[in-house]
RNA sequence: AGACCCAUAGUGUAACGGUAGCACACCAGAUUUUGGUUCUGUUCGUCAAGGUUCGAAUCCUUGUGGGUCUACCA
């Protein structure tokens, strides 16, 4: 008996899109959600970023909505166009268009000149010569109301005449600002007659020496989003008392009502996401650049082999709410496993070897193995391996005296070579230190996978590679850059030191041949070991992968 | 110290006055020519104390804990 109109439970929302609904039911802007993703060009976009990248275009998409890239360049001294191209490039990587061109808030000045002009002509705002510390001590504190500046009440028209001086170039770095004229005893500091407009003598990336007086983000960026009419406006915590001056402008310069809504950041467990922070590491060489997989930057997940898929589905998976949060690494791995595992080939790769002589097996003769490239996918093929006397197998395959459960290499003992034969370890060679060297074992010619007649049942199965045909490739062994969950959270030290001096590990593994063809970029599953990424470094002469994560592992512990 | 924000399993996130769910992690088992994948199951939670109510994770009060704010950065 079936029921015919059942309903599927409709899918829980988060508060944004509660509010988003609510507004439509509301007919608010017809309807129309317009979001935007805001960086400043002075650095690179990280794990955090993808989040808010997330949250806005996919909030929109989801409603049907658009959203803008602007980037936020209102400080010509620490912004330039290569951080530009690199944010437009990481964007697009993660699988996000924004609408139309780029944007830049830098694109508005002109017109937030004039907004600053009419606060001027409605008497809510003033032309200051005070000091940066004079005005620092006329703010107060939290528990105690402002002063006023001396200047605050100067006539509008001197205020009009000194605040065209300024954009004239008639006064040096420093020397006066012009402030909003809001309220020096509000309990709020940012509305105690915020400065929203400074004098720096300096080149813009985009603008060039056109002006010498820069907005303030109170001044920029509330007035962007009005002027592109962005519905939501969607922006981390912090913000949140940035808010009633969002609103203060809004009202007072009687432009389009944007709305600011603050959510959580997202943390994520032994990554950073301070920009100043992340740059020392570059410039101190604790990694090798933006880049370096271990970074939490888009540039350095994406060269580690992180899809973009999974990157997003973490993001999702978060969640979006307004309590802080610090999400575990592991949500990360498992939704990078989750996407690999159903889309990249598999391949054998020894990363410690250990030789194993076949002794029954024919001198000189080779066989092609044929083994599926993703048993995930039957789509996805078959290719072969050839397999041979002498092998590698993995060091840790192999125990001289195992506990009961072990299913691998020991004397005596069988093991199933994955996709070829079925071996027993007969004999094992040791060097001068007492050292395994050697595995001396011989093989069940009826095993042969596929046409196994043997009725032996292995209860392992290892990886190999044929050592006369085997590549060498560099393999670089990544771990968490931090040994502590949250290294920037502990007020007593520093968090370089909880740097990981064992997050990168070379070594020299042996891979099968058809990995010589790996192209910079591409992942696999090296089998029983986990998902790689071939290197941006790697050549078909000295190929280089990148471990992205380790596969699961319930045998080691 | 003041204002504002937040508080649900280990970690995240739902439940909108009416059975506290889901995901990851963990533990146990089944399957498996990857100790992977897949499948099944177990354990574990409403910060505290009052109040309102037939009924409170939800509303109110107080407390506790955490966060944000005092840049001519964004």
């Amino acid at each position: 008996m079936t029921t015919s109109t059942e309903t599927k439970e409709k899918e829980p929302l988060n508060f944004i899109e509660e509010i988003i609904e609510e507004d439509i039911r509301n007919g608010k802007h017809a309807g129309r959600v317009h979001t935007r993703f805001p960086p400043e060009p002075n650095g690179f976009l990280h794990i955090g970023h993808a989040k808010a990248l997330v949250v806005n275009f996919e909030t929109a998409q989801k409603y049907g909505g658009k959203t803008n890239l602007r980037l936020d360049d209102t400080n010509p001294s620490t912004e330039n166009t290569d951080y530009v191209d690199n944010i437009k490039n990481d964007i697009r990587w993660l699988g996000f268009e924004w609408e139309g061109e780029e944007l830049y808030a830098s694109d508005y000045f002109e017109q937030l000149y004039q907004f600053a002009v009419k606060l001027i002509h409605k008497g809510l705002a003033y032309v200051d010569d005070s000091t940066p510390e004079e005005i620092a001590a006329q703010k107060g504190t939290p528990t105690a109301p402002g002063t006023e500046s001396p200047f605050r009440n100067r006539s509008i028209e001197e205020n009009l005449d000194l605040f065209a001086r300024m954009r004239a170039g008639d006064f040096p770095d420093g020397s006066r600002v012009l402030r909003a004229k809001v309220d020096m005893a509000s309990p709020n500091m940012h509305m105690r007659d915020p400065v929203i407009y400074r004098i720096k003598h300096e080149h813009h990336h985009r603008t060039g020496d056109d002006w010498c007086i820069y907005p303030m983000y109170d001044f920029a960026h509330g007035q962007s989003d009005s002027i592109e009419e962005i519905t939501h406006s969607l922006c981390s915590l912090e913000f949140r008392h940035h808010r009633p001056l969002y609103d203060w402008f809004i009202e007072k310069l009687e432009i389009f009502p944007s709305r600011q809504i603050e959510f959580a950041r997202m943390n994520v467990a032994y990554m950073i996401t301070s920009k100043r922070r992340l740059m020392k590491l570059v410039t101190d060489n604790y990694v090798t650049g933006w880049d370096d997989p271990r970074m939490p930057t888009l540039a350095g997940m994406r060269r580690r082999g992180y899809p973009a898929p999974a990157i997003r589905e973490f993001c999702r998976r978060a969640g979006t709410a307004r309590r802080d949060n610090v999400i575990e690494y592991e949500l990360l791995e498992f939704c990078v496993r989750e996407e690999l595992n159903r889309t990249s080939l598999r391949s054998m790769v020894v990363l410690d070897p250990l030789k194993v002589v076949i002794t029954n097996y024919p001198e000189g003769q080779v066989e092609d193995m044929s083994i599926e490239n993703n048993p995930e996918d039957p789509n996805a093929g078959h290719r072969t391996m050839p397999f041979s006397q002498e092998l590698y197998i993995e060091r840790d395959d192999y125990m001289d005296d195992p506990p009961k459960n072990y299913h691998r290499l020991a004397p005596g003992k069988d093991v199933r070579l994955k996709s070829a034969y079925i071996i027993h370890c007969d004999e094992v060679i040791r060097d001068a230190n007492g050292e395994v060297s050697e595995l001396h074992c011989s093989y069940y010619p009826d095993s042969r996978s596929g046409s196994d007649t043997s009725g032996i049942k292995a209860k392992g199965v290892i990886h190999w590679v044929s050592a006369p045909h085997a590549i060498q490739a560099e393999v670089r062994l990544y771990d968490r850059l931090f040994t502590d969950p949250e290294p920037t959270n502990h007020e007593d030290r520093d968090y370089i030191e909880f740097y990981n001096t064992n997050s990168l590990q070379v070594v020299t593994a042996f891979a099968e041949p058809s990995l010589k063809n790996a192209q910079p970029g591409q992942t696999f599953q090296f089998l029983r070991k986990g998902y790689f990424c071939t290197d941006t470094d790697s050549t078909p002469a000295n190929p280089v992968f990148n471990l992205t994560v380790n596969l699961k592992d319930s045998w080691s512990k």
